[in-house]
DNA sequence: TCGATTCCATAACAATCAGTATATATGCGT
DNA sequence: ACGCATATATACTGATTGTTATGGAATCGA
């Protein structure tokens, strides 16, 4: 394996940086979707032409999968937070306020990357498609174990299931990037996430 | 104002069914979206060529607004129904199990055609988007003040609000919308159901 | 049977799509 | 200074997008 110092770099140097690139293209692929952004406006967005982009990024297609890999990282990375909060209660509403700022913050795309581009259906997506679904998967799981330890814990009532109180939670949070998605304002999401609050199952 | 009798009928009758056309594409735009339908998509399904789409709906944007038309008619009747349940509880209920219904149905597209339209977000379907926006914002509007009565009635609890519990409610909806959509299963949208129906708050 | 009228079918339209071929520019080691 | 390797810029590819012009076919009232 070889490592990702700077290597002596042969010939001429890219004059643009590409984690930038990347950043402005997650961008566009937030606000019009994958079928929706075009090359041309992903190019024009990021700063480049449209060979130096598929010489860095390979093609359309591979270019929004490290999209979303920059996504997962930087705008989903309360969720992993979340997980950490002592009580089930408290994680529920770590996962909540946190998409409330992810999906409304104002220099940001509104709505959620994953429920966009779950939701967007052609037919050449379905490799798209099948990425969120898998990536979704393994988020889930981890949400279900931890409200396994809750029930360890004594922190949920014996009465409700890990897998459906996930289940659960993770609708409340897509139907919220919907609702954001759709123009909903800070306010609207506050008094679901509230609502949501109220009736947490206490133990 | 002409009546919507038979006219005479001047020229050389059409050789389809207007409202059997207009449901293939209902159809079509349900399981790929309002971009993800192309009209050769259109046209192979309705069994009809596209001039003859063009002179029967006038363009591919009248063509969509029709079919959510037809949509809200047929596949969102049990909304309708739900309202007439005689507890804010069975409203509820009613609401989650029709859509559960409406967005698993096998001989139907998966999800729900409100939510993939107002997710998928290409520039040109802004005008979509407001339609989606504006014929959910009429149905919400109904829910609240069938919350507004069951309050009337001792139904629910002081503390709940009516804009609340009927933004909270349609997050788990369009959450459901999103899960059906991404290949979830039946038995897991009924968990979902189970698990709000168990918080539901009670007077 | 004759317009008049409306429909269907084929083919074309300009625009855009994702992706690339070609040519030129820039850096390195030698 | 030379070749090698990589990046950039322009222009192009074939396919597909939504939409429409054209020509023939079908049904009417007269």
């Amino acid at each position: 394996m070889e490592s990702t110092a700077p290597l002596p770099a042969k010939g001429r140097p890219r004059e643009f940086c590409v984690d930038e690139a990347l950043s402005k293209a997650l961008g566009v692929f937030w606000a019009k979707g994958y079928e929706g952004a075009s090359m041309a406006d992903l190019t024009d967005a990021m700063g480049i032409t449209k060979p130096s982009l598929y010489a860095a990024f390979g093609n359309k297609e591979a270019l929004f999968h490290k999209a979303l890999d920059l996504y997962e990282a930087e705008k989903l990375a309360y969720t992993r937070e979340a997980l950490k909060q002592p009580t089930a209660r408290g994680v529920a509403e770590h996962f909540m306020r946190g998409a409330i700022e992810a999906q409304t913050s104002t220099c940001d795309p509104k709505g959620c990357l994953g429920v966009i581009s779950a939701a967007a259906c052609g037919a050449e997506a379905e490799s798209i498609k099948a990425d969120v679904i898998a990536r979704r998967a393994s988020s889930q799981e981890a949400l279900i174990e931890r409200f396994r330890q809750a029930k360890r814990d004594g922190d949920l009532p014996d009465h409700v299931e890990p897998e459906s109180l996930t289940l659960y939670l993770y609708a409340i949070l897509q139907g919220m990037a919907v609702q954001s998605g759709s123009g909903a304002s800070r306010a609207e999401l506050e008094r679901v996430v509230e609502t949501s609050l109220m009736m947490w199952p206490t133990a």
